[in-house]
DNA sequence: TAAAAACCGTGATATAGATCACATTCATTT
DNA sequence: AAATGAATGTGATCTATATCACGGTTTTTA
């Protein structure tokens, strides 16, 4: 059942089977049926997520009423609104499994335990957190620069599977532009070549 | 010379006398005149700064030859290029004074060194990290949920500085928009109130 | 202190993408 | 198997913002 999150740790830090073991005892493992929901708006978040299997989405939802993805969660990714979990304050964020999903739950609580007990968990983190910001800060420059179409093509290139395993307005959502936008843009898409 | 780095890290964390001492003989003090580079595109970034006094900003150039500014890095932030200072690679980022400022340099070593020498500081810029990450996913859900004028009224409120100190230009390379657009919406600001 | 940059405002026009509206296909549930 | 809801495609129109163009002011530099 850990060994997915292990491997993935090791991938970055080394660490010890015992610190591993107990790290171990720190997670609850839970399933989530497709259309279900791990946070809603509102709510603290009151866990941050591994994903073991299957696929998450977290979003927003503005004053329009329009949705707003944030970041889909495959196997192997981390899930959470950030800030509630830190603050304990209501989250802005609702997330939502794509797919039945097997996930690893951590509370503050333990997560800051395990930070303190396993310094090499401090560095995990933060590296998880720093690549996550990379990609964030490219997100947001590709956004100011790239047209739609460039994003898609992108995010065609470098997450194909998401492509295939989320609806189309997701991918949209995701993109920052309307479901019939990308739809004109994939029709085109496929008739120029 | 070191006083304003060490109030600001013992913001976050908490740490001795000498463990600051040692963490100090691995930064190097520099003076940057307004308008001259840390950093320009093609180059490693082999510095991550704190800024000590003054005002930078680091950017990018598109293909177009339009500048898209990802951060202001005024008195007690940091700045630099991530993924470069990582790994090493050119950087696609630019970074310049606004103001005659004064910074304090660490390389990549003495990161490395401090990060490993004293884990309190590893959790520290675990924590920036992490600030940053929250503060620039809402930045970016913010580009996809709200108007031009929504994103520079939430600026004005929320670093009025920032506004009084950079020219209009910018700002609008900061928010997404065009000069044009943002001083049309300034001009509709004054003459509606 | 003169010249050169940098900065800001504003009109006229263009355009990427949004909105609205409706039809069709596909998936899920009962 | 029917029925309900989710997902996609596509036309017509609208709108926020970009582009282009020019003039005036302020700041920097020589």
């Amino acid at each position: 059942m850990f060994d997915f999150l292990q491997k993935k740790v090791n991938e970055t830090i080394s660490i010890s089977k015992e610190e591993f073991e107990y790290a171990q005892t720190l997670f609850l493992p839970k399933k989530l049926r497709k259309r279900r929901f791990l946070l809603e708006e509102g709510e603290a978040c009151i866990y941050t997520t591994f994903v073991e299997k299957g696929l998450l989405r977290s979003y927003t939802i503005d004053e329009k009423g329009n949705e707003h993805i944030l970041q889909f969660a495959l196997e192997g990714w981390w899930s959470g609104d950030l800030y509630s979990f830190l603050t304990g304050e209501a989250s802005e964020y609702n997330i939502e499994a794509l797919e039945d999903s097997e996930l690893l739950l951590i509370t503050k609580e333990s997560w800051d335990q395990l930070l303190n007990e396993v310094p090499a968990f401090e560095r995990y983190f933060r590296i998880l957190i720093q690549n996550n910001l990379i990609a964030t800060q490219r997100r947001l420059m590709g956004t100011f620069s790239t047209s739609a179409e460039e994003r898609y093509q992108k995010l065609l290139k470098e997450f194909p599977d998401i492509i295939q395993r989320v609806p189309l307005h997701m991918i949209a959502s995701y993109l920052g532009v309307t479901r019939e936008t990308l739809s004109r843009i994939r029709s085109q898409l496929n008739s120029g070549s």
